[in-house]
Formats: C-alpha cells, structure tokens, sequence
RNA sequence: GCGGGUAUGGCGGAAUUGGUAGACGCGCUGGAUUUAGGUUCCAGUGAUGAAAGUCGUGGGGGUUCAAGUCCCUUUACCCGCACCA
C-alpha cells in the first residue's frame, strides 16, 4: 500500500515550480498566434468566495487549454480597487482606504496563487494605484478633446445612503445597487461619457458578436432601446411657442385627446411659477421620481394646466395640456399625447380624468360603425378609421404616411429614440479617479494639462464627515487655474469605479509601459479578448461601457478595434444550502449537522435546525463556503474539479460536501492508477494488439477527439465525464491480451494530459512520474489518431413499429439489404411481429431498422 | 405587463442533424477486504411485472416509420426590463 496522495506538498511543489521557470510569462511575440484568455477582474473585499474559485476555474482551463494548443496566451489578473466599500472599512476599522485595500490585495492574491492559476502576475494590476489611474484621466482628457466627455446640469439619480450619483444602470427597481436605498431625484452639475454617440453602433454591432450568449444580447438590445417614430409639434394656444411630443404611433394622431409633460418639463416649470397648486403637484411627483409609488400603485396622476394646444392638423382643434406623473422627462421629448383608445396608459387617465376615446385603428372583422374601446386599449395593429388622411392604411403604411404628412406640412419630423443615455461618471466620493479638470471663475472648466497629470488623492483625509472627503480636504482642491493663473478649484468628483474597469483589460496588454495608457503595437497584437469569462451580473453595465471605451478609443487613436472581447462566457452562480435556528438566525454551514434522517441540528448545541432553500451564497445568508478551507482540506485540483464537474458552467452549481468528496475521491484514484497500476507499464506498442487492447486503444484516442471538442464548446462537465469514462475503461485491463501494458501507458498519459487544465498539479506530478522530464505545462495537447477514430462496426437498434426490439453488431456501413436480413432473423423480432405482413422497412445506415407491420 | 429561459430517475446532469433515453457522478442497496469507522474493490439501482412485456423526458394534443428533440396548447419555476410614449 502506498502513500495517500499529498496534495499539499505536491501543490506547493508545481506553484513554485511554475513560479521560478515563469512559465506563464506572456511576451508579446508576433510570430506566433496569441490568444487572450481574462476572468472579470475581482473586488478586493479580502477573501476570494467560491464565485471567484468557479470563474477563475473556468478561465484557467481555457488558458492551459490554449497554451496547450500553442498558443501564446496572454492570462492576466488584476484588481477593482476603487470604491466605496474601502472608504467605509476604513472609516469603521479608523484606518485609510488604501491600508485597507492594498491589505486586502495582498491576502486574496495568496488565496489565488493557492488555486494555481496560470496567471501571469508581471501584469497584475491595481485601479486604485496611481499608475493606473493616472492613464486614466489621460485617457479622460484625450475623450474631452475627442467631444466624447460633457458637464451639463442635468436631473441626476442621488443615493442618499452613499451620498452620491448614480448612472442609470446602476439603478436597480428605484434603489441604489450598493447600498439599496431610495434614489432621489437631484438636479446637479455632472460629467458624462457620450455613450449615445455610440447608440446604433453599439446595437448594430451585437450582430457581430457571435460568441456571446444569445441573453446578454439581447439584454443590451433592449437596454439601448432603439424606437422609431416622430416628433410632432402642438401649437400652445395664444403663444408663440409649442410643445413638441415624440410619439412611435404618428398613425393615431387623429385620436389624441390630450397631451401631457412632464413634472420637469420647461412649460410646466413655468406654468407652476404663476400657479401654487401647480407647483405642489410638480413637487409631489419628483419626491416619488417616476419610480416606486407610482409602480406599486400604478396610479395616473395628472394636473390640468389650464392651457391648450392646437392639433397638429388642424388648428381649430383643442386639446388640454396635463401635467403627468407617468411622463418620463429623460425620454423622448419630456412629452406626450395621450391617444386613450390605442394606449393602457392613456386610456387609464382619460377615464380617470373623463377625457374622450375615439378610436381610431379599427381591428380586424370589426364593424367601423360599432367598434368601440372599453376599459382595454387596442394596442395592435388593424385599418386606420376615423383617421382623414390615413383612412383604409395599414398600421405600418399608416405610420409611414403620417410621418410623411407631418413632415409636409412642417409640424414635425420622423426620427429615431434611443432608451440608453449619456454615462453619468461623476462620483461624490473620495475612493475614487480624481477627474483631472480645474474650475476657474474666468476660465471656466480647464482640462489639467498633461504635464501636470497626475492628478493624486490627498492621503490625508477624514471619513467620519458625510458628503466628500475631497470636498472636506482643507487645502487639496485650491489651486491656481493653469491657463490664467487666478486662483481656482479642483473637481473633487471622482470617476465611477466602472470607469475603471472599462479599459483594463487593454491596460494588461502594455502593463510596464508608465508613459501612455497603452501602446499600439501591444494593442494591435494583443486585443481583443478571445475569450471573456464572468458573471452575468455585469450584462449590461460592464460590458456595455466597455464597448464604448474600446469605440473611443480607437476615436483617439489608442487601438485600432471596435469590440473588446469577441468571446463571452457568463458563468452560473454558486448555491449553497441555507439554514436557520430556532430563532430564525442564519447559520453557517460548519455550525450545522446532518442526521440521518436528514433533519439537521446545530453542531454544537444540539438544538434543532431548520433547512432551508438551496440559494445563492451570501454572506447575509451564511450559506457561504471559503475556498481556503477546502483548499487546504482537499487541495486547490479537487475544488476545480468540483467547479468542473456536474453542472454546466452557464448553470447554477450547488457547492456539496458529497460532491467535493466525490471529486477527491477521483483525484486519489487518478493517483493510485499512476503510482500503483495494475499491469506493469510498457514503452512500446507491440506490432499486433489483441482484441481488447484495440478497442481501447480506440477508446484513448476517441476520448481525445470528443473532449478536445467539449473544451472547445465549454462543455466542462461533459470533459470531465469522459476522463471519468476512460478511467473506467483503463481499469478493465488485466494483462490478460498482447500489448495491454503498452496501451495502459498510453492510456494513463492521455487521460493525465487532458486532465492537465483542470488539474494543473496532481497531473504534472504523474507526468514526471511517468518518467517525462518535459513538465506539461511546455507539452503539446494530445492529437487523436484519425486510423483509431475508425469504427469497424456498429451497433444499430431494429424496431418494429417504433418500438426497440433488439440490437444488432455489424460491420460499419453494411449495406441496407444485410441489415435488413440481419434484421428479421432475430428472434425478438420475429416474436414481435408474430408473422404480420411487413409493410415497409426502413434502414438508416449504421443506426436504424425499422420494421412497420400490420 | 413586456421580453427571454428552463422543465429528463431519489439528486446534479448526458443524449450532432428527429434514430438504442438515463452517459458520468452523487446517493442508496447487497456483498468482499479490513481493524472499529472511513478508504478500497465487486454487483445492483427509472417505474411496474414471476417472466414475456408494458409504461416512462412537467400536462394535453398533433406531425412522423420513428419525438426529450419539430408544431400547437397549457402549467410551474427562474432571469432581465418595467409607465420608454
């Protein structure tokens, strides 16, 4: 009996190998092909948690598996470092952001070199640090310049819980996304990114990313939002002004009853200076925004004005003019007209407030002289009726008409409307990129010149005051303007850590270069990303503001591509069961213990437990599980196998205790079947092979063919049942056929060589044990040899009617009349059709008989 | 409300283009080795049935020689967006 495998030795060993020999060292190399493999890069909050160990897995796998393949594979890790959490610990701990940050670093990083990951730590890089950031207001100066970047006073979301703006996107059901709270509505000077320069590129394009998972499309399909429709003017009565509405159903204009603005619109700011109650109304629907009373209520609120505008086709024709709360100010034009018959919305407020419904699409086999619009809108499509100029047109060439008529006659213009809006990156906080602008009375927002960059943050600040430290600081943001000298003052927002995170996976590519954000040769050889792989989470947010910087930088000249990473995975979550006391307090899994039964007790103090759903890890919930645990119980290649094992990867993976012993055990038996195999090893094939060492050396070289293929699709848990297949094969040969040692050796080689990527030590120990002196890590992935991928014979099903009635071997590519015969001689087959008369036998080759009987 | 997805043994999940449903693993049952447990090894494991067989991929219907796979319909759950005019 031989030693336990000691995977703590041995992954220690293969760590510092890899370490001295800098095996993952990427060297930018044009003479060979190069393939960017990046997981997300981490928040360092401390810990790295079983989200990181399924991502970083997945990764690792492609980058062995690509460095195998000979590639030459750029793997490189880094840190989100930026943000606000930092500022809290720091305030609660009485230490600095950056203590606390680079603290933090520094312990997750020796969680992650534990994982052996084949990362190449030369272009580890911090957001935080100033010589990242500093690139950065670069890269802001040179977007300024581009007219990329604005500062306009716009309505802005406010979290009052972190005391700062928020972009849209980071608005989740009318709450903050960090910390949950209520977002107000603030009127407030801004800087943005001009993303909706981008708006029809960044959607044509998600045609072209064709290795991106179908959901994440369509997700920013539909965050971008492209509507077309019109824009159509309403002459405002007794003034020389008019409200302009944008409306995607021009074809209804004949049934509007209203037109409704905006709380924030200009007319209604004005209307509400003169009258008191107007005001109050407007007040109201800006504490509740547009957001959570009026979806949990659903309620139409408007505010008759008083005043009316004209039709645009028909100037005799008057209609009311409301204020609503259901008016959105950021979209379209800040206003509407309201065609109850044809709208739920509209409808329900002109009920509400006894506004007429005239219909005016009839719907098909509808009665022009008897249809009428109850409590439901008809929203669809049908003849435009009631309706002068459109009267008998479809609803798509009545829009186009209508289109055409407001145009000629000058009340309006078609045109196209875009949900997503500009990227407010303004940031009320200290943990953050300093935006390099200086404010000056005379001068206005002066861009700090280059050779003053950077911009530093102060170290010394205090946290303990609400608002921003950088606003705080007694000295920092006095300055002298750069361009006239005058005393001026500094921007104290800082960026939007996504800004961060929006560019620094072409930063890898030029780690050591301190004087540009990047360089172009790096870029050009380097980007994009062949292979992206994170969490679904960041749909939207990160991968869109990422395909933006990709677009202006190459605007400015810094690369010469559109789309950052041509490949996407997006990984499951990683679940865990959930338990509560008596009490209702969560409990950590270690406090837990299983009966029998299945009921569960608290470990230590017996008292029952509840068990809860299977939910995603969190540590709110405690169903959380520290890879550092595991890893030094099991080692770093059983936890990757349990990540790899079981669950698809774009699936959810409940994390068990079974399963990870079931892992284990397959890396203890891969162990043993190296050190203690059954037959002794040989080195050469003999010339002939027996039967069954054949037929497994055709299983070895099909396992090849198929799990190449599997890693390619990412289909992981697939790979892995096929290592596990082979192994059981390996374990049938007893020595007891020609050449079975030889084709054990070779077995045992491939099956250590495909596990390489997800077992990165326990394989290169076996391969040197095998007596290689050529680690895995420099080796060439296995080629499967086409004479073995061969099949001489098949095994094909024989049906009658449909139903399996036995299995038959023969000869691949048998002829359908042998078949055939082969067929009806069997005696399940007979007995099933009890000498009904044959009507017709169909024959699939190398698959199928079926016979149909009467 | 709109959009998208999923549904297969006790469990996680396999199953090119319609062509032997349940690979692989977990769990469970029985046995062997062993020292007490674990480990390891062997056998079994969709349901039903003595067997032949019959039934079986959320439910109902359809197309087909043949359906987990295609079509219609329905239910449940998950995800995204949410007054976007």
């Amino acid at each position: 009996m031989s030693e336990r495998y000691n995977f703590a030795a041995t992954e220690t060993k293969w760590q510092e190998f890899w370490e001295q020999n800098q095996s993952f060292k990427a060297v930018t190399d044009t003479s060979r092909p190069k393939y960017y493999a990046l997981s997300m890069l981490p928040y360092p909050s401390g810990r790295i948690h079983m989200g990181h160990v399924r991502n970083y897995t997945l990764g690792d796998v492609v980058a062995r598996y690509k460095r195998a393949m000979g590639f030459n594979v750029l793997h490189p890790m880094g840190w989100d470092a930026f943000g606000l959490p930092a500022e809290n610990a720091a305030r609660d701990r009485k230490t600095h952001p950056a203590t606390w940050t680079y603290d933090n670093i520094k312990n997750m990083k020796a969680e992650l070199k534990s994982m052996g990951l084949s990362l190449d730590w030369d272009r580890e890089l911090a957001t935080c640090d100033v010589t990242y950031y500093k690139h950065q207001q670069k890269l802001f100066l040179d977007f300024l310049k581009a007219n990329l970047v604005y500062r306009k006073e716009a309505w802005a979301n406010w979290d009052p819980v972190d005391n700062t703006v928020l972009a849209n996107e980071q608005v989740i059901d009318g709450r903050g996304w960090r910390s949950g709270a209520l977002v107000e509505k603030r009127l407030l000077s801004q800087w943005f990114f001009k993303i909706t320069d981008y708006s029809e590129e960044l959607l044509q394009a998600l045609g072209t990313l064709d290795r991106w998972p179908d959901k994440v499309r369509l997700m920013q399909e539909n965050w971008i939002g492209k509507s077309e429709g019109a824009y159509v003017n309403f002459p405002v009565t007794g003034r020389d002004e008019k409200v302009e509405v944008f409306t995607t159903r021009p074809d209804t204009l004949f049934g509007a009853s209203f037109v409704a603005i905006s709380a924030n619109h200009a007319l209604a700011k004005e209307l509400a200076t003169k009258d008191a109650k107007l005001a109050e109304f407007c007040a109201e629907c800006n504490r509740t925004g547009t957001s959570i009373v009026a979806i949990e209520q659903g309620e139409k609120l408007g505010f008759d004005t008083g005043v009316t505008v004209s039709h645009p086709f028909d100037p005799a024709w008057k209609v009311p003019v409301y204020v609503a709360n259901f008016v959105l100010v950021e979209y379209g034009t800040g206003a509407i007209f309201g065609c109850p018959a044809h709208d739920q919305r509209d409808l329900d407020f002109a009920r509400k407030y006894g506004l007429p419904v005239k219909p005016v699409v009839l719907p098909e086999g509808e009665d022009p002289a008897t249809f009428t619009v109850g409590d439901v809108a008809y929203t669809g499509e049908g003849k435009a009726f009631n309706s002068k100029y459109f009267d008998g047109l479809g609803t798509d060439a009545a829009i186009k008409a209508a289109i055409k008529k407001v145009e000629e006659l000058g009340v309006g213009k078609g045109t196209v409307q875009y949900r997503l809006r500009d990227w407010c990156i303004s940031r009320q906080r200290y943990w953050g990129c300093p935006i390099p602008i200086i404010h000056c009375e005379t001068c206005g927002a002066v861009p700090v010149p280059d050779k003053d960059l950077p911009v530093e943050l102060p170290t010394d600040i205090t946290l303990d005051k609400p608002g921003n430290p950088l606003d705080h600081h007694p000295t920092w943001k006095h300055v002298n303007c750069p361009t006239c000298g005058k005393p001026a003052r500094r921007e104290t927002d800082t960026c939007d850590t996504f800004v961060d995170s929006s560019w620094y996976y072409a930063r890898y590519c030029s780690a050591d270069n301190a004087d540009e954000p990047v360089s172009r040769a790096d870029m050009d050889y380097w980007m994009p990303v062949d292979q992206y792989v994170g969490g679904v989470e960041h749909a939207i947010l990160h991968l869109l503001y990422s395909r933006f910087f990709t677009r202006a930088m190459k605007a400015t000249g810094y690369i010469g591509i559109d789309e950052p990473f041509t490949g996407l995975f997006t990984q499951g979550m990683v679940c865990h069961e959930s338990y509560k006391d008596e009490d209702g307090q969560w409990l950590y899994p270690e406090e837990v213990k299983r009966n029998a039964d299945g009921s569960g007790v608290h470990a230590t103090t017996g008292r029952p437990v509840t068990i809860g759903r299977i939910e995603v890890m969190s540590k709110s919930k405690k169903n959380v599980v520290d890879p550092g645990q595991i890893i030094r119980a099991y080692g770093a290649d059983t936890a990757r196998l349990f990540m790899l094992s079981d669950s698809p990867p774009e699936r959810d993976i409940e994390w068990s205790e079974a399963g990870v012993e079931g892992a284990w055990r397959y890396v203890s038996r891969l162990w043993r079947s190296v050190t203690e195999p059954k037959i002794a090893l040989e080195t050469t094939l003999p010339a002939a092979l027996g039967e069954k060492a054949l037929a497994l050396r055709q299983t070895i070289h099909r396992t090849i063919a198929e799990l190449t293929n599997d890693i390619e699709r990412f289909h992981f848990n697939r790979a892995v049942a096929r290592v596990r297949e082979l192994s059981n094969a390996l374990d049938t040969l007893d020595g007891s056929d020609a050449g079975e040692g030889a084709v054990l050796r070779e077995g045992l080689e491939t099956l250590v060589r495909l596990l390489n990527p997800m077992l990165p030590h326990i394989t290169e120990e076996l391969w040197a044990q095998l007596g290689h002196k050529t680690p895995l890590v420099k080796g060439a992935w296995p080629k499967a040899d086409p004479a073995l991928l061969v099949e001489t014979t098949v095994t094909i099903a024989v049906q009658v009617n449909g139903k399996i009635r036995a299995t038959l071997t023969l000869p691949k590519d048998a002829d359908a009349k042998a078949a055939e015969a082969a067929a009806l001689a069997d005696d399940g087959v007979k007995r099933a059709m009890a000498g009904k008369a044959t009507k017709k036998i169909i024959v699939v080759p190398n698959k199928i008989v079926n016979i149909v009987v009467v």
